[in-house]
DNA sequence: TCTTTTTCTGACCGTATGGTCAGGTTCAGG
DNA sequence: CCTGAACCTGACCATACGGTCAGAAAAAGA
């Protein structure tokens, strides 16, 4: 029975497993292609080649071109929630908007297919995320405005108003992702390694020079 | 003679407001259907239903969607660069970054489509307006950062990156456009006239004084 | 081995879209 | 008035798209 039930899970897992690795390699041609097409520019067939895999077995994982994209909004949601971390349990700020920069400007170089799938979203009205906005998304901003709030009561940072501050926050970084083609080309060429730490010094500086922290 | 050809040139010049006039009725549907659900999911139909015209109407004075689409967005690009005047002949940073803020914070309020629509094309790869990143913008962007580097060797401004702050710049200003939908969902409404003060103020006091002005 | 469940796929379908076109209407010019 | 050019439009067409489905393979289970 303990026997049985344990070749069952492995199994179960094993199955399970297969089917996350498809649908993971969907997911990933899904926001390349969403990314680079917008939603209606996007077609199955073409995540379906990018993903090797026939039309037919796309909606065999996922119903619908609008359940896939949904999916693929929410996974780029969570990743940059998490970044959400970094901003949490500093001392002041300083360390916790320097950290916040640092995680949303390494979101915007290794996620920027996500980035700009989320843009798109956004800018589009958000059809699909619009009761995230309203929730989690509110509810994080409000959270992270008391604490630049108390910061600023703390005489630890000059008295910037909290929500145009997080919005150049979230402007400056996910710009990098967003415009990431026009940058290119203005800087003749892919970002280096250097190019982008000296990206991530120079919006780092100018914001904390900019809230009042040396 | 002279009355004829005096005749002739009004009849030509109202014939020919006439279609500037439809042109333009198209052009402010197209941005705003455009703008709304990016290239592909536009459709003529719904820019002809939004101009009040008939689809076949639209082909005969655009020839292709994308003729349109390219129509749209050369209109933006004008717009975009008239706001470089801003920061033109500004005896140092303080006025010419602080009136190019303003410029451009007041072309996310008045031209938000044109923004998006901008936005979109630029995420996409540009593929109708690459060559003007390579040309115009570079060279507009060059020539700017050269009067900053000149500001920073006068002892005018901290020494930083001119490019990254050119992005810094864009990214803020059009950041009102391209997520004005995020920012009236945090913000419960609409900006009202006293919350674009509010962002406007914000923006130029963060930035300038984190390039070390006033 | 046989049965059942899950996974996969080629072929197909209804619809919506970009674009065309023949013919109508308006209007300046004579 | 008449003419020709510019302007307008309903009806139509070919195509591409999202989605379906019957049934084949493969895997799991007994």
């Amino acid at each position: 029975m303990t026997e049985n039930s344990a070749i069952n899970r492995t199994k179960i897992k094993r199955r399970s497993a297969n089917r996350r690795a498809t649908e993971a390699t969907i997911l990933a041609a899904a926001e390349s292609v969403f990314a680079e097409a917008g939603f209606g520019g996007a077609t199955m067939q073409l995540i379906a080649d990018m993903a090797g895999l026939p039309k037919a077995n796309l909606h065999y994982y996922f119903a619908t071109k609008e359940a896939l994209y949904r999916a693929v909004v929410q996974r780029i949601f969570q990743i940059w929630l998490e970044a959400a971390d970094a901003m949490d349990g500093a001392p002041g700020p300083a360390e916790g908007i320097g950290a916040y920069i640092d995680a949303k400007m390494e979101i915007s170089r290794r996620h920027p297919n996500g980035s700009k799938v989320w843009a798109s979203e956004v800018m589009h009205g958000a059809p699909v995320i619009q009761d995230y906005l309203e929730t989690t998304l509110r509810d994080w901003t409000a959270g992270r405005a008391a604490v630049i709030t108390r910061w600023i009561a703390e005489g630890k940072m000059a008295p910037v108003n909290p929500e145009h501050l997080l919005y150049m926050l979230w402007a400056t970084t996910q710009h990098y992702a967003d415009f990431g083609h026009q940058i290119e080309v203005l800087n003749g060429g892919p970002l280096s390694e250097a190019d982008w730490e000296s990206a991530k010094a120079s919006v780092k500086e100018v914001v904390l020079r900019g809230i009042g922290v040396v």
